[in-house]
DNA sequence: TATTGTTATACTCTATAACTATA
DNA sequence: TATAGTTATAGAGTATAACAATA
């Protein structure tokens, strides 16, 4: 590289033992999302499903009958990108929605049994991704990342 | 499904105690990641720099001469994308180029002047928001979260 | 008057293909 | 023929405002 230089010599680029990159703890954790989003895109090539779209079908089948003004507050989603999103599933048939009785604008959310089995055969692969992902560590360190991120998250969750 | 109601009883909505969510890594570093996203812009307001921005200005600064290229891969951005982001920066005349004497395609990159003074007046802004991300976490702990990262990244990183 | 959810729409991000200029 | 970077453009994702129905 280079050979800018027989002079004075701006600061020579600093390939050689790979860059510099920022030590904060925000840009370490972007890089790891994004490197679990391309290993979710691998595990899930032609399974027609996203990350967001699993988040979201796996919350309604934990929490059947949640309301659509919930997924967006803990998926940090505006309420007109949640109705496309809903809409989106309804129209593939694997959530179904349901008036709320005693309050008509308000909707709840199920799975489908399509959604069901969706969600069943993705299983095996979810559980891959993890064992992937988390490899590296042991029992004891995979429960002291959880405890720290979620310390981090509630100190920070208002 | 559903039928919620009167008879039997689906799982009623779970509201009470809050909604179960995922419990997978992916969803708990992607949570953390929106919300450490969140606490960057409140602490950056009317700085007009944004997370993306200040990484890519970081990596300049530290690694002088850097190439468009590598700043791409690291950041997994494409090379168009790139593009735009850096005729952003030299517009605002916070990084420069310089043609590489040996192969005049490439560019070297550069901060300016205003550029450092940027992130000068930028640092404590990051260690505040450092600090409040890490806060809850101890100097051992800390290191802790930095190795888990580590770790989990080289093991899918290709 | 406030709330749930929708529509319409704009803005930003990201992705792909075709191009130039060098090598 | 391959590579560094650019242009043009299409497609997601995300944002705001205005609205209908209901409370």
């Amino acid at each position: 590289m280079t050979k800018p230089a027989a002079k004075a010599a701006p600061p020579a680029p600093s390939e050689a033992s790979g860059p510099i990159l920022p030590d904060n703890i925000g840009f370490h954790i972007r890089i790891v999302q994004m490197r679990i989003f391309r290993e979710f895109y691998r595990m899930f090539e032609n399974s027609g499903v996203s990350p967001g779209m699993h988040t979201v079908l796996a919350i309604i089948r934990d929490n059947p009958g949640i309301r659509q003004r919930s997924l967006a507050e803990i998926l940090m989603v505006r309420e007109p990108n949640m109705t496309r999103m809903i809409q989106s599933l309804q129209g593939s048939e694997l959530i179904s929605r349901q008036v709320d009785r005693s309050d008509r604008r308000a909707f709840h959310l199920y799975l489908t049994a399509k959604g069901q089995e969706l969600m069943g055969s993705l299983a095996e692969r979810i559980n891959s991704l993890e064992e992937l992902l988390l490899g590296p560590l042991n029992t004891q360190e995979r429960g002291a990342l959880r405890d720290y991120l979620n310390r981090i998250l509630e100190n920070i969750e208002q």
